[in-house]
DNA sequence: GGATCGTTCCGGGTGATCCCCCATGGATTC
DNA sequence: GAATCCATGGGGGATCACCCGGAACGATCC
């Protein structure tokens, strides 16, 4: 075995870190398993932190203010894009997944993992390979069916991409429950086009009516 | 000072039991903070530790599978009605909160908390007062102002409780975006009828249209 | 037995939503 | 230059959402 891998956990739960830290860094078995180079509370400690310390693999909660891990996956890939990612989550939900994943997260575990399965996860990224909890594995293996070669290829949403910039606008003043008429006074146009707009968005998406629309709005958390 | 107090920990993440124990056991100050006596991480096993170990004070975790911590309180309640509970969780939603204090917990604290500011919670928990963070104190004694002396008291949900069956029925139902015709097929009624309840509901809850139902009810966790 | 309440319906009305048709100007693509 | 797409508008009409009043039946309560 190499020496151990360094890590730098990202949570804005101090309890949760020092979990993490505490079964990483206990020696039970007699050998060393990771070494912890720093913890950060929020998203601009942790971009400093890991860009500083440059550690094999990042812990990274995906909930957090100011961005959530998402935020730090992105400023941190501008600087070193090679940084390796371990996104740890109480969520299993597919949109959370996706969307870190898309950022550029190599793996994704929930929090009821034990200690002895992070350290084995912490190796398997380190190793270059990706980790997935066993329920999400074969979710993100049909969303990314078609990836490219080893490099990490940043999937649209093949649904929300479609939507133009002003249909998106729409989109979200429909979720939060106004009227035709209060967009149109928010958007400076007219009724009509806000009509327009609508349709085409229900149209895409192949939904019904508005109730439908904030319905799978809220569900990907594109409002509140 | 007294013998520290003697705690469970109920959570179904063990890298955040693994945290609290860690900060809690921790003789830092050289100075016992307190003892665990148990983990439990789901909702029987729980039961079970509480009622053997009899412990000062427990330390749930809100959000659990099997019903949750709240699922937790009302078995134990039945049996220790005196135990005391300390609710951690991630969420400071007022409906999680109303919820657990509704179910007997004496405290929510936010799982952001440091170690320190747990065990002061935990000692005064242990003392028979209650304790909340900050931001949600003024919430909680707002919502619980009538109570008496210092029994708890279950409080009803003022707004939830005077819906009728039929009502909450037709109010999961529109929250979940069905049109009138199609909740009307569901229950096997008019859509006249569908009608009335709704109106019955947006008159009783003070809203004015199904959007803001839609809304009222999705940040309550009526639905999904 | 009378009063109240919940559930079940009806007709009628107004405004909102959603669909179809259409048109213009601008930017981009081929 | 023609084609395509987007954003901006409009007319008209069908459907839906919401509110009004009324009414019948059963259960419950006093």
């Amino acid at each position: 075995m190499t020496s151990p891998p360094t890590v730098v956990l990202v949570d804005d739960h101090a309890l949760f870190r020092a979990g993490v830290r505490a079964e990483i860094e206990s020696t039970a078995t007699g050998a060393a398993r990771a070494t912890v180079l720093g913890e950060a509370g929020d998203v601009d400690e942790a971009v400093r932190l890991i860009l500083d310390r440059e550690p094999d693999v990042v812990l990274l909660d995906v909930h957090m203010p100011g961005g959530g891990g998402a935020e730090v996956l992105r400023r941190v890939h501008e600087s070193r894009p090679g940084q390796r990612f371990l996104a740890l989550s109480v969520s299993d939900e597919p949109e959370d997944v996706i969307r870190l994943i898309r950022a550029g997260a190599r793996g994704y575990v929930t929090k009821t993992i034990s200690g002895d399965e992070l350290i084995a996860a912490i190796r398997t990224i380190n190793a270059g390979d990706a980790v997935f909890s066993p329920r999400l594995a074969g979710f993100v293996l049909d969303a990314f069916a078609g990836r490219s070669g080893g490099e990490i290829t940043l999937v649209a949403d093949p649904e929300l991409d479609q939507l133009t910039d002003r249909e998106r606008e729409v989109l979200r003043l429909i979720a939060r429950g106004y009227m035709y008429k209060e967009i149109a006074r928010r958007l400076t146009i007219s009724p009509k086009t806000v009509e327009h707009h609508v349709s085409a968005v229900l149209r895409k998406l192949q939904l019904s009516n508005r109730h439908e629309l904030t319905r799978w709005a809220t569900e990907r958390r594109l409002v509140d």
